[in-house]
RNA sequence: GGCGCGGUCGCCAAGUGGUAAGGCCGAGGACUGCAAAUCCCCUAUCGUCGGUUCGAUUCCGACCCGCGCCUCCA
């Protein structure tokens, strides 16, 4: 099944091909780690490997490339004020990251490159800039790129060049001082900086004296090193790298090496939180952790913030969070009646179910599917599989059709990258003396002494549990 | 000013040139000793005004409103 996917560039939703029989090459812009990644960052990173989970149960291969920029103005200056020496403090928040990515269930990207590991390359990229008469040294002594030189410089974002050469009048931010710098052109950018009291120990050698490199230099110079110096086949990142991070790889890449840096790019839309821009003044910046804190499920929030359009802004709210929940719960005692049906529990669905099988054929779950490889139309793929469980088949399916039917909803849910039943550890904790009381209450029930079971009800609920009772059963929840 | 994105049921949200998926919440019903859970069921003509068309929410134009980027923010 092809796949296809809105490309920035074009403004068109194209099929992504594989070139030749080697995998499709796949970077994106990974975090800046000098501290906890937001869910607005995990936004883009969860889109990210929704594609390429998408992409493997298409059939595809994929050679996923994301880096860790782990030398920049930011890890620089919060591993000063923390006292620690950069690479101590970039490792502290590179692990962190992963066991964030580990809770919300990403993949693991073919590669990761580090920035710091790439400065030699950065360095030389820079000096074929150089050379080609593409960059310069400025006044202070850093190396810019000049982007009157780049006859296509803003072909991604459809920028005019005149455009830019007046932007700190037009633009709606504050100037931009030129001066400040050593730069030609306003619109000229730090390939190689040179080095500053305030980069402490954080300097390397180059043929521009000591300094440290750009931002966006460190890009193109882990896609030109991962990918052998091909031209990759597809780029992401969110929306604000569009301009002028993507824009500046492009310069320097395709000025550098001749040859287009990629073919189709791919932008994630910011998310808002409860219809407000994210800002720390706002205290509507939230971590991972934070939201484990209040108690939602990993599940959840992973479902949350890939359950609609990647290309709209999302407005993330609590209520929102909450509705995944509840969603979730309702796949959930589809799948359980499913399991039931062949006489099976839930311990092992993930396991036996939840894989990247490439099947041809999704069954009743076809058009799920379909809506996923269709630029990566979450919210039609989940409203088919709410469509079908509406439709209450399972009554009318034999044991091969139910069969089936699992394997199609753990294809779809590897594909969303959503474990079911994972909140085991709510029934797993519950105390001795509330399970005795609960006990006591369903037998004092089945004696139809309701009075006694009501008192034992009461008792359970004064202490934070409550019984929700089917017909032969009963079940015991925490009370939120 | 430039380049973009959007305005669909209370909230979230998909979609199409032929009279609007789905989720959440809510109403009603069944079931239940009661409650919860569960099941059933109900709720929109798609920002405004024009145009094209046999027919537009979907195409075109204008306008109103919201948002993003144009500052090393995913």
């Amino acid at each position: 099944m092809p796949v296809k996917l809105y490309d920035t560039q074009t403004r068109a939703v194209k099929t992504l091909a594989q070139t030749s029989d080697r995998p499709l090459y796949f970077y994106c812009c990974g975090p800046t780690v000098y501290g906890p990644a937001h869910i607005g960052n995990f936004r883009t990173f969860l889109i990210q490997d929704l594609l390429v989970r998408v992409l493997k149960v298409a059939g595809y291969s994929v050679k996923h490339v994301r880096n860790i920029t782990d030398v920049d103005d930011k890890t620089i200056r919060q591993s000063r004020a923390k006292k620690q020496n950069l690479q101590e403090f970039t490792n502290y928040w590179t692990n962190k990251f992963h066991n964030d990515c580990k809770i919300l269930n990403l993949l693991t990207p073919s590669l990761e490159p580090r920035a710091v590991e790439h400065i030699n390359e950065m360095i030389q990229l820079t000096q074929k800039l150089v050379e080609k008469k593409f960059a310069y040294q400025g006044s202070d002594g850093s190396v810019y790129f000049s982007v009157k030189s780049c006859k296509e410089y803003g072909k991604l974002n459809r920028i005019d060049q005149s455009e830019l050469k007046t932007q700190n009048n037009n633009s709606a931010g504050s100037a931009n001082l030129a001066d400040e710098y050593g730069r030609e052109s306003i619109s000229d950018f730090a390939l190689w900086k040179s080095r500053k009291e305030e980069d402490g120990e954080n300097y390397w050698k180059s043929p521009w004296g000591e300094g440290r490199p750009g931002w966006h230099l460190e890009c193109s110079s882990m896609i030109y090193k991962s990918f052998d110096g091909n031209t990759i086949d597809l780029h992401g990142g969110g929306i604000d790298l569009s301009f002028p991070h993507h824009e500046n790889e492009i310069a320097q890449s395709e000025s550098a090496y001749g040859k287009t840096l990629c073919n189709h790019w791919f932008h994630c839309a910011h998310l808002r939180v409860e219809n407000k821009k994210m800002s720390k003044s706002f205290k509507n910046l939230y971590t991972l952790d934070e939201l484990l804190d209040k108690g939602y499920s990993p599940t959840a929030i992973r479902y949350t913030l890939i359950s609609s359009s990647y290309r709209q802004p999302l407005n993330f709210t609590f209520d929102g969070l909450r509705a995944s929940q509840s969603a979730l719960t309702k796949i959930e005692r589809f799948a359980k009646a499913l399991l039931n049906k062949l006489g099976k529990d839930t311990d092992n669905f993930n396991h036996d179910y939840v894989k990247a099988d490439v099947i041809k054929n999704h069954g009743l779950l076809q058009d799920a599917w379909e809506s996923l490889c269709n630029n990566l139309n979450t919210a039609a793929c989940l409203g088919s599989i709410f469509g079908l469980i509406g439709s209450n088949p399972i009554s009318k399916m034999d044991a091969e059709e139910s069969e089936n039917l699992l394997k199609s909803i753990g294809t779809i849910l590897y594909a969303l990258g959503i474990n079911l039943f994972t909140e085991t550890t709510k029934d797993s904790i519950i105390p001795n003396a509330i399970l005795e009381l609960a006990k006591a209450r369903w037998d004092a029930k089945q004696n139809k002494d309701y009075a006694k079971a009501d008192t034992l009800r009461n008792k359970l609920k004064s202490a934070g549990w409550e019984i929700k009772d089917s017909s032969a059963d009963y079940e015991i929840h925490p009370i939120d």
